[in-house]
DNA sequence: TGGGCTATGTATAAAAG
DNA sequence: TCTTTTATACATAGCCC
């Protein structure tokens, strides 16, 4: 429509994608509107645009919940109980991580390290070690610029050494 | 549109409405498939008719799922009940208390340490000789329990020195 | 209920501001 | 980049089958 025919497929220009879009969007929540005025029917419109910003239409009377009620009776999907699997998952593989690092935090602090064996613990020490060598690194070259900047300087913040002024 | 303007209200007669619902519901399900294409738009639609039957639309490479969970984000709306909610919070606070343990482990070996102060990288050096002493300690404990425990004693388990054998 | 058929109103692509 | 304009394509109300 308009000034010329277009073929219905992604429009590679993207500013002429964004003002189509601006424009159809609106067209098709006057349409949403319009058709659940005109019909009684129960519609939910949910869009979002490349931006990311999101665009809704929901029928007059009604919530988008009820929507997905009556759209999982209706199709015989669930998304209540597939959501709920996926949240189970995420927290089942979110906790093995939790615990794998809190494992790796207490041996690195010395601790529950009684089940190691002699090879582990090898490899423990050379990690403090490494650690350790650098933040003592660290702490020298923070050390020197202490001492190159005097109190008083426009580059010296006692921010920076953990003081409390 | 068509042969006379029609007022955005209500169909009284019911079969007029039963056809210019069926006939608008085409025109929006097309709609919604050429804004995802054209524009590389995200769309749900769920519509459904006075006789109850439903019809839908997701953009392709999605579903349902995700668009409502990309409104759940965008709204900050909450569609799923609080059984869902109680298990999206404990996400962020897995994810939390995940993003604090990273960091401390990096930390801890010795990596992203520019950003802290004098103070904290003291605490830090404190944590990691603490750790390391313990290791070392446990480190010569196995040790000497190698020594008093000749191979071939009930006792001895290459297994307890990392030994491949 | 569903599919043609137009005449007509709308939506909108491209251009211009 | 956004809005406005305009010519054109599209959607559809009313009608018939």
């Amino acid at each position: 429509m308009g000034r010329g025919k277009i073929e219905i497929k992604r429009i590679e220009n993207s500013s002429n994608r964004q003002v189509t879009y601006s424009k159809r969007k609106n067209g098709i929540l006057k349409k949403a509107k319009e058709i659940s005025v005109l019909c009684d029917a129960q519609v939910s419109l949910i869009i979002f645009g490349v931006s990311g910003k999101m665009h809704e239409y929901i029928s007059p009377y009604t919530t988008l919940i009820d929507v997905l009620d009556r759209y999982q009776r209706a199709s015989g999907k669930t998304l209540w109980d597939a959501k709920h699997e996926n949240l189970s998952n995420e927290i089942d593989r979110l906790k093995k991580e939790n615990d794998s690092m809190q494992i790796e935090l207490r041996h690195l602090k010395g601790e529950d390290i009684t089940s190691l064996n002699y090879k582990e613990l090898m490899a423990l020490e050379d990690a403090l070690e490494n650690g350790l060598s650098g933040v003592r690194e660290k702490k020298m070259e923070v050390h020197r610029m202490f001492k190159r900047n005097v109190r008083g300087s426009r580059f010296f913040h006692w921010k920076d050494f953990g003081g409390a002024k």
